[in-house]
DNA sequence: TATTATTGTATCATTATGTTACAATAAGGT
DNA sequence: ACCTTATTGTAACATAATGATACAATAATA
C-alpha cells in the first residue's frame, strides 16, 4: 500500500505495475530499550499491516523499496536489505484487501488486479527513531511504531515476515556492524550495549562488550553525558559514519 | 527454462503461471579441487544459462526451484537457499528469448508473455558431484559442469547471479556448516579442506583446519585410504548427517 | 563530607586460533 | 630387508580473543 491506492484501487488491471508482486518492508527503530516496527492500521478494519507497495513497470525493485521507505519515514538514506522472497502459496488470500476496498465504499470486480495471488519481496530498513517521522496515507488510519514483544494482530503473514527479518538483522548484526544504524547520533556505550542484548536476545558481558565495540575503532569519543543520576557520567559517542555500512 | 518449455512457447499468454516472475538456480558442486556450476547452452545460441524456470500459479516458490533443481539434476533432498531477488529494470531484454524462440522456427508475438519484463529470484544449490545427473531438454543442446574460474560467456546478468552466490556461499560456509553437502559421501580431511580454501579463496593452516572440524563433533572416522602415495595413508570421514542442515 | 550507583579500565582466567615440530607410515628404490 | 620420501595426525607452544572479576573515578544526593 502506497499513496497511490485510489489510482490503484481504480485501475483494475494493474496498468503499469509488475503484476503479482509486492515488497513488504519491516522498518525497525529503537526506543527505550525497546525494538520497534512501524506498522500500518487500514480504516474500517482491525488489521495491522507492514508497510508495503507494488513495482512500477519501469521500476528497479530495490529502488521501489526505497521509494516505499522514504514515503513512510520521510527518511533517505537508509539501510535497507532484501532479506526473503514470501511465495507459498497458502498466502493467497483475496479476502482482507477486498474488506479494505469495501470499506472504502469500493467494490472491487472479481478479477480485480489487487485479488490476485502475490509474491512479496521482504525488505528489513534500519532507522533512527528519533529522525523517521510515520506518515499515513489515505487508506490508513495510523502509521505507527510498535513494539516487537507486544505486537497487534497482523494481516496474512506479516507476522512471519517480521520474526524472519529479526533472525535476519540478528545473524548479520555482528558481522556488518549495521547495529550503528538503529542509534540515535550520540549514544552512550550503555545504549549500545541494550540494543545489542535486545536484538540478541541476550545478555551480555560489559566490559567485554566495550572493549570490542571501542577496538573496532568506529567510535568517536565526544562528550560526557550528565544524566542526573548519582554515578559517575558516561561518554558520549558517535560513530565514524564513513566506517559503517548504511545504504548497500 | 524447463522441461515443459513447449507448452509455454506456445502459451503466448502464460496461462498457469506467475506473470514476470522467474527462478534461476546456481546448482554447485565441487571436483578436481574446483567449484563447478552446472550449465545449459541453447541450440543455435553461443548463450550459456543458468537453470531456471517459471512458477505455476498454484505451486509454492520454493518448490518451485526444487521442482526445476530435480528436473537438472535428478536429486532430491538438496541443499538449496534463496539468496537474492534481481528485479533491476535494466535486466530487461527480450532479445534472448527471442532469438531462441526464433532458431526454434518459432515467431513469437510481440506481446508474448516470454519477453515481458522478468523479476528473478536467485537459488543456490550444493550438490554432490559425483551423484548429481546434469540432464539437458529439449531446447537445450548441452546441461554441463562448468569451472567457476573458467566460465563461458553467460546471457543477460547470470554471471552477476553466479558471483552473488558464491559471495553469499561464502559467508554462510563457516557459520552454517553447509559445505559437507558438497562433498562426496566419504573424503580426507585433505578434500574437505581443498574446498573450504576453494570457496574461501584462501589458504587454511592444516593444523587449525583438522583440529577445528574435528572438534565441530560432525564427523565420523571411517577407515584409512590407500591412495598409492608414498606416504601416511589419510582417514576416509564420513559426516554425521543428522548433524549437518541439508534441507531448509 | 559520606553514601550510592554506574562507568571505564585493568587484571587474570579461559578458550580459540596461529605456528612449529615431530612421530607414524605407505609406497618406491636399492 | 632397509633406506628414502611425502604426507598425515597430533602434540606443544605462542598469540589473540573472549569471559569474569575487581577496583578506582565520579556525579548526584543526603
Amino acid at each position: 500500500m502506497n499513496k497511490e491506492f485510489e489510482q490503484q484501487e481504480s485501475n483494475i488491471n494493474g496498468e503499469g505495475f509488475l503484476p503479482g508482486l509486492a515488497i513488504d518492508t519491516v522498518i525497525f527503530g529503537f526506543h527505550d530499550n525497546q525494538l520497534k516496527v512501524l506498522l500500518l492500521s487500514y480504516k474500517n478494519s482491525s488489521l495491522y499491516a507492514l508497510p508495503g507497495g507494488f513495482i512500477h513497470d519501469n521500476e528497479d525493485v530495490n529502488q521501489a523499496a526505497r521509494r516505499v521507505l522514504e514515503s513512510r519515514t520521510a527518511l533517505s538514506d537508509i539501510y535497507l536489505e532484501q532479506f526473503y522472497v514470501f511465495g507459498d502459496y497458502s498466502r493467497y488470500d483475496p479476502a482482507p484487501l477486498k474488506t479494505i476496498m469495501k470499506a472504502r465504499g469500493y467494490e472491487p470486480p472479481h478479477d480485480h488486479w489487487l485479488l490476485k495471488r502475490f509474491v512479496s519481496i521482504g525488505y528489513y530498513a534500519l532507522v533512527d527513531f528519533t529522525k523517521a517521522v510515520p506518515a499515513p496515507d489515505e487508506i490508513s488510519d495510523s502509521c505507527d511504531w510498535y513494539s516487537l514483544d507486544n505486537l497487534p494482530l497482523l494481516m496474512q503473514d506479516h507476522r512471519q515476515i517480521i520474526d524472519k527479518a529479526l533472525e535476519t538483522l540478528r545473524s548479520n548484526l555482528d558481522q556488518k556492524l549495521i547495529g550503528f544504524n538503529l542509534m540515535t547520533d550520540e549514544f552512550t556505550m550503555g545504549d549500545l550495549q541494550s540494543l545489542y542484548e535486545t536484538i540478541l536476545n541476550k545478555k551480555l558481558i560489559r566490559a567485554a562488550f566495550q572493549r570490542k565495540m571501542l577496538g573496532l575503532g568506529i567510535l568517536e569519543r565526544i562528550a560526557k553525558k550528565w544524566t542526573g543520576g548519582a554515578h559517575k557520567a558516561p561518554y558520549l559517542y558517535k560513530f565514524i559514519s564513513n566506517k559503517v555500512p548504511t545504504e548497500n
